[in-house]
DNA sequence: ATAATATATGCGTAAATACAAATATGTGTA
DNA sequence: TACACATATTTGTATTTACGCATATATTAT
């Protein structure tokens, strides 16, 4: 019996990650960010958003550790995280 | 700059399928069902939850495929869609 | 110091989601 | 037929989510 239960906390962090990727917007940041690092203005051209839209997302992936930043300026630069 | 836009409808599916995937009741169910076919009372248990919830969220992968079914009697019993 | 620009954040909200409770449907049995 | 059992579905609802709008913050230029 006891085999057929996924752990808890397993069942939770699999949620969580699912649950960062499954929005149509961050996809496309996601993609866009694969391609090389943008800044704000690029994504929201990219995936075709408001900047509001752009920057509520990235912030969840931030969270995720799925991006990075780096300030350069007046800009923010977005890229992949992939030490995560 | 075009090369930066994941297509639509690539966008559409990959979050459905990731949506599918972000709830840990599903993948609790998912997880059980990679063990050995199981009839709903049997996914109650492994997953402690209700009946109602457990058809519910049965109804969802079976709308996504990844589960699949067959009657025996009184009861049915769920698998793993291998082929979708 | 003020203004302009780039980005983030607080607030309000419409839509989606997961579930409980009640009820319906399908199947076997007396 | 009537009933019991297993599962599905309908309805209502609390919660979450993605976003617009307005505003705040940080940086650079004047």
């Amino acid at each position: 019996m006891n085999e057929l239960v996924l752990e808890e906390d397993l069942a939770y962090i699999l949620t969580e990650f699912y649950k960062t990727m499954s929005d149509p917007t961050r996809l496309k940041i996601i993609y866009s960010l694969t391609k090389r690092e943008l800044c704000v203005q690029d994504i929201c051209n990219a995936v075709n958003m408001s900047q509001t839209a752009v920057s509520y997302q990235l912030r969840i992936l931030r969270g995720a550790r799925i991006v990075k930043f780096r300030r350069a300026g007046k800009q923010i630069f977005y890229s992949i995280d992939d030490e995560h």
